[in-house]
RNA sequence: GCACCCGUAGCUCAGCUGGAUAGAGCGUCGCCCUCCGGAGGCGAAGGUCACAGGUUCGACUCCUGUCGGGUGCGCCA
């Protein structure tokens, strides 16, 4: 929509230009905004304002001249100049009529797919071997699907990439304690995750107590690096207990990884030799104390001397700075990245920067391709401080679902009497999972943020349950009018001022899919989905659908409703959350 | 010490590429059920956008500084 009158007033500037009233050589930026106040118009645009001092005209006359060159246009009712010199839009209800018919009838909401596909990867998720996933894995995994969703939508294609934490020293001795438990009979393929958990702090414990254990433990790191086949046997039945686990955790939660998109640090290993020694002979990596360090002027240390990042260690071994440069190369030299996004938490923003530098001076990355740093903070509980379990431990992701499913199943219970049991059940499920990912991909914060049940699981206000609830009060009401909407042919009239203001909002959903695909903010997404709701309650106290309406206003009225339904649950499957069709 | 992120209503959060009178929900107070789902709607009160300068026709937004909070800074990941 937006972009229909950028092309009109883009037209303007040429004409404009041909006529001598605007410079040659000005190339403005043409922004249009929707407008905050009805008064203004629908949309509105400051091109006059930006253009009359380069032009030497007054403003408003500037305006003026604009609004005279404007090629006709449908979608314009009328223009009118205002304040210092803005020009406001008003749109022309046809066509709206018209924009809404064609998005009812489209599987994908009239959305404008991307022109140039591009391959994208997005990294997200990223839990660690023999260890459950807990709450700081949330953002990432949640608000990663929900960009790739949106990606995909688009027609972009998406690789996505779980980095998951699968290489460091201490599967040495998870090596060493997986042979005690194996030689104690116990089949590695038996072994849970919960049981892993209690399984790394027992290799642990005999790794500080048992020198021969220890031993033998850091001999396993050794050979493991070197790629023993034995040693690489047993990491790779720890690996896959892992992912296995976690696989049941993201069907659970709706998320759209499966265990094949797993593309772990161990998988860069091999590419790191090379890379240091790529960097050696660029001369950005030097020798400083045994080890091979990148100094980088744009970042300095305590002294004030050029921070050195250390991409080998004096002992020969790696650190995660040169997986990640590693990884960046990879992604664009294998994978054909056009754009990586990385939904990782905020305390990493510093590392990726400093890793990034390297990869960018390297050459391994050219400037047109963006690497992105999506950060998050902290979860922290109602009370502010970091979320954790009564006696101070870190709360698993599994204990969380269970929490919200239970409180999710009371809310039902008093609720929805009229729902059976098995309805109950589902419908609990659906509530609990969209108010924990909703929760999360509703705000916007770099910062730490709060987890707060009951907000979340609220009815009212910008939540999960609330959406859910406005698409199933829609789907009674089709119901109850028992016709087919699809065939209905009536045209959408848009008389009532809610009607309108409905319509406006609903033409709004292919900007916002692509203001979430852009920037790799869902909450853009969230809000527009709650404002749609709202003008879908406004128009529904306004506007009788079913009752004190005419034939013509009834079928108009369905087609709408049926519409804002189609893009509810069209806008909550790209975040991953599903509506139901009672609650 | 240096760097990064942040500071918007009592609380939780929006505020787009600088645009017109800074918006929601919760909480507080009021109104609306002979009405298609009241799990709703309408309204009121509540603001020095941390503070001070600067740029601009115009600043919550950009720049500089100060204060406050969080995080990270050479051989873990």
């Amino acid at each position: 929509m937006k972009e229909l009158i950028q092309q009109l007033l883009e037209q303007a500037v040429t004409t404009l230009k041909s006529q001598q009233i605007l410079p040659e050589d000005l190339a403005p930026r043409i922004q249009v905004d929707r407008t905050k106040d009805k008064a203004h118009g629908d949309l509105a645009t400051n091109l006059a304002l930006m253009t009359a001092k380069p032009a030497g005209k007054n403003p408003r006359e500037l305006a003026q001249l604009i609004c005279d060159n404007l090629p006709e246009s449908t979608l314009v009712e009328k223009t009118e100049i205002a304040g210092p010199g803005f020009i406001n839009f008003y749109l022309n209800n046809a066509w709206l009529s018209e924009q809404l018919d064609a998005m009812s009838r489209d599987a994908k909401s009239n959305v404008k797919l991307a022109d140039a596909p591009q391959t994208i990867v997005v990294d997200y998720s990223a839990p660690n071997v023999a260890k459950e996933m807990h709450v700081g894995h949330l953002r990432s995994t949640i608000i990663g699907d929900a960009v790739v969703r949106t990606l995909e939508f688009l027609g972009h294609k998406v690789v996505r990439a779980n980095h998951i934490g699968d290489w460091g020293t201490q599967f040495g001795m998870l090596i060493a304690n997986l042979e005690e438990v194996e030689k104690q009979g116990t089949d590695a393929g038996s072994i849970e995750l919960s049981d892993l958990e209690a399984f790394y702090r027992e290799a642990k414990q005999r790794y500080d107590s048992d020198e021969e254990f220890a031993v033998r433990a850091r001999n396993y790191v050794v050979k493991l690096q070197g790629g023993d086949e034995y040693c690489n046997t047993m990491w790779r039945k720890l690996v896959d207990i892992t992912l296995s686990h976690n696989q049941a955790v993201y069907n659970r939660l709706n998320v759209s990884l499966q265990m094949s998109d797993a593309m772990g640090e161990s998988q860069y290993n091999a590419m790191l030799p090379e890379i240091v020694a790529d960097l050696e002979k660029q001369g950005l990596a030097v020798e400083d104390n045994g080890a091979k360090v990148v100094f980088l002027d744009e970042y300095k240390n305590k002294d004030g001397d050029p921070m050195g990042v250390i991409v080998q260690k004096k002992d020969g071994g790696f650190l995660y700075t040169t997986t990640d440069i590693a990884c960046a190369k990879y992604r664009y030299q294998q994978l054909g990245a056009d754009r990586v996004l990385y939904f990782i938490d905020s305390r990493q923003h510093q590392h990726l920067m400093q890793a990034w530098s390297i990869v960018r001076k390297a050459g391994y990355v050219p400037e047109e391709v963006p690497l992105e740093h999506h950060a998050f903070g902290m979860m922290l509980g109602k009370d502010g401080r970091p979320f954790k379990t009564r006696s101070g431990g870190t709360v698993k992701l599994v204990d969380l679902l269970n929490e919200a499913e239970e409180r999710a199943q009371q809310i039902v219970a008093e609720k929805s009497r009229d729902l059976n049991e098995q309805e109950q059940q589902q419908a609990a499920k659906a509530i609990a999972m969209g108010a924990v990912k909703y929760a999360d991909l509703s705000k916007n914060r770099t910062t730490d943020y709060i987890f707060d049940w009951d907000n979340m699981l609220a009815f009212n206000g910008n939540t999960a349950p609330y959406l859910q609830y406005a698409y199933t009060r829609i789907q009674s009401i089709l119901r109850r009018a028992d016709i087919d909407v699809s065939s209905l042919t009536q045209t959408i009239e848009l008389e009532h001022d809610a009607e309108i203001a409905l319509g406006q909002k609903l033409i709004q959903f292919s900007d916002t899919v692509h203001g979430v695909a852009n920037k790799g903010m869902p909450h853009m997404m969230c809000n527009y989905l709650y404002e749609l709701a709202g003008a879908f309650m406004s128009f529904y106290e306004a506007c009788p659908i079913l009752k004190n309406a005419s034939e013509q206003q009834q079928q108009s009225r369905l087609r709408l409703a049926a519409l804002t339904a189609q893009v509810i649950t069209q806008g909550l499957s790209l975040l991953g959350i599903e509506t139901l069709e009672r609650m």
